[in-house]
DNA sequence: CATATATTATGAGCATGCTCATGAAACAAG
DNA sequence: CTTGTTTCATGAGCATGCTCATAATATATG
């Protein structure tokens, strides 16, 4: 038998989850500067980029549920970062539009977004920051699929 | 000049962002099974760990405010996973216990912790692993280190 | 057309994080 | 001992996520 050595991962999602939270952390003292949160600009990047989205659209674009859009959406309203306007033909949507404001600072934005990652990165070379974007992805990947995971043998047989 | 291939790592945020979500819901679906949440799972392996604890040393571990450790601990006094016991000689401190349901539970979550992590990380080898371990904690160090990050040169000089 | 179903947005209410403020107890300096 | 400072726990109130429920509208089907 060959030596096996499996690297010890018990610490995954504890790291997985304290980069989350630092990132978020930079991202919301970045954002305040033009008094962003981290949620906030998330939701601002993909107006912007959109123009003109639903707020479903939106949902599903940031992988959150439309209610917390429309929580998101009802602030940033407020702060001036995009307003909802009246669909033409669906009266049921409302449409996401960015405001003058957003469109100014959406390139700050994209640079301070830099700089973050800049600063997270430091200290890995090329190889390193290449399999850690595709290790994680791969991980995402993995967790999005089959939710639940139920083994096909436990599955009740269908009508 | 040599070829500079720098690696693209614009959605990094995201990819953190998603893996960090996507985690907690799947701990969140196993810890169902016993009635807690992932962040009382959290604190609920540091309490077995440390046996007492006092609230102020269990912000500290899971690195989040005196005040959410408190809410938490509400809950999970209530839900009969801890209980809060006065300290022998300060009196402003409440130690923080394990009961034997959570004691008994300890291991089966250990074990489902295990069985998230193999999950999130199929498909990918040792080398992969081992990389995406010590890149996440190069990351949360370079995150952890200078919050603010005031270039010296704009210090005031202290009197 | 009429009726059933699906989609869109949102209200109510909860969990988990936060900041700011406060009260009680411990500790340090005089 | 007294006074000032620090530490510990927590109240008030907010942001961001969630589930469940509901109203309005659109779409598909008999």
């Amino acid at each position: 038998m060959p030596l096996m050595i499996t690297v010890k991962t018990d610490e995954f999602g504890v790291l997985v989850h304290d980069a989350a939270r630092l990132l978020r952390k930079r991202f919301d003292a970045r954002g305040e500067e033009h008094g962003l949160s981290s949620a906030q600009w998330r939701l601002l990047v993909k107006v912007v980029r959109q123009r003109r989205a639903t707020q479903a659209r939106l949902a599903e674009l940031l992988e959150i549920e439309p209610i917390s859009v429309s929580r998101l959406v009802d602030r940033m309203e407020q702060g001036g970062w995009v307003e909802r306007c009246a669909h033409e033909t669906d009266r049921r949507v409302k449409l996401v539009v960015p405001t003058d404001k957003s469109l100014a600072a959406y390139s700050a934005l994209k640079a301070a977004a830099v700089d973050v990652y800049d600063d997270a990165m430091t200290g890995l070379d090329d190889r390193e920051r290449q399999t850690l974007m595709t290790a994680l992805a791969k991980v995402v990947e993995n967790l999005s699929r089959d939710e639940t995971q139920i083994p096909c043998h436990l599955l009740e047989p269908q009508a």
